[in-house]
DNA sequence: TGCCAACGTTGGTGTCGCCAACACTAACAA
DNA sequence: TTGTTAGTGTTGGCGACACCAACGTTGGCA
């Protein structure tokens, strides 16, 4: 890429003064190039945000990150073990341990032994965790709106379909975190 | 959403018949929907694994993932102090401290005292950095390959004009790590 | 001269994804 | 019936990362 030079005795003025700019636009001209055009590099900084935004408006509400995928998987696809959860979610399976926990703990699911196979918890929603999914649905609502504010409805859908196949891709082949898969 | 019924005794068959889908089509049919309409969410799953396929990439070399933005910044803007580095990539300046002392011990940069201005240091690219970038150069463009493998051309342009807005958008609002910015 | 802010450093924290190891249980083949 | 393999859940733990406070030095400005 094109090579700036500092002036004797200094920092490059023209990298300072973009540095701080404060407008939206044109703000990815002060990330380098090699990097800006990163897939990668841009999900993982996005990420960072995203991340930020999801702790701070579920902690608000007295909720935590994963609360908001396990209620939404026992609502969708009913009671499950710990194990399908985890791969509903995407968690492993020792931290689907501690969240079903939490949740056992404020009474939003509960956990009862599988009779047919002794091996397996089942997991339930509970009336209250209906009720906490429904709070969950409003703050996840305005997050995706706050998160996505710079795109349109189009240009959000399109996001969503191509964040979709990438991450159905790497799924497919790696999995999530500590699940057989081909290839392996 | 949908309520499904778990069969009595055990956990609900349709559930298990599609967590373990290995085929990338309809795999997102697994997560649940409430969440896999999330833009967080999806950023969040697939930052994980881009995380993983950057780090196996370059440790590979012996890089670390963060040496090629900063590398990276060195070559395209110039010299600059650790504070702009830290602006120019979105680190915090204590990491960027810590990442610089090791990219010094590896040679691949140097540091010295702005002799305008005491506070600052200025980190300048080695010839040996060059060298290491070239290589990071490569590693990258297969990681982006790897990474958007699903997407073609067009595709591939389109999410990443698309998540450089959302993480414009949020950089200004929020800045990277530790930044005075507008409304805070 | 005093105040405010920038820079860099040190030390530290909490979260998260991930993993090993183990005990119990189930399915299946010999 | 026995041995093997694998699934499930739990506990304990690790490394990476993003983030922050506090401090000393330095510079700009009123």
């Amino acid at each position: 890429m094109g090579e700036s030079c500092a002036p004797a005795g200094g920092v490059a003025a023209a990298a300072t003064d973009t540095v701080g700019a404060t407008a939206a636009e044109g703000l990815a001209a002060s990330w380098p190039a090699r990097v800006r055009g990163l897939a990668g590099w841009l999900v993982n900084k996005t990420a960072v945000h995203s991340h930020r935004l999801t702790a701070e408006a579920f902690t608000a509400v007295g909720g935590r990150r994963f609360h908001y995928a396990l209620l939404a998987s026992l609502e969708e696809f009913g009671s499950s073990s710990q194990a399908d959860l985890g791969r509903h979610c995407g968690f492993d399976r020792s931290d689907v341990a501690t969240m079903v926990n939490e949740l056992v703990q404020a009474g939003h699911v509960e956990r009862a032994q599988d009779p047919a196979d002794r091996r397996r918890n089942i997991i339930a929603i509970t009336p209250a965790g209906r009720s906490r999914l429904a709070d969950f649905d409003v703050v996840a609502a305005d997050l995706q709106d706050v998160f996505l504010a710079p795109l349109d409805t189009e240009e959000r859908a399109e996001l969503i379909s191509l964040l979709t196949r990438v991450l159905e891709h790497h799924t497919a082949l790696h999995g999530f975190a500590r699940e057989p898969h081909p290839g392996a």
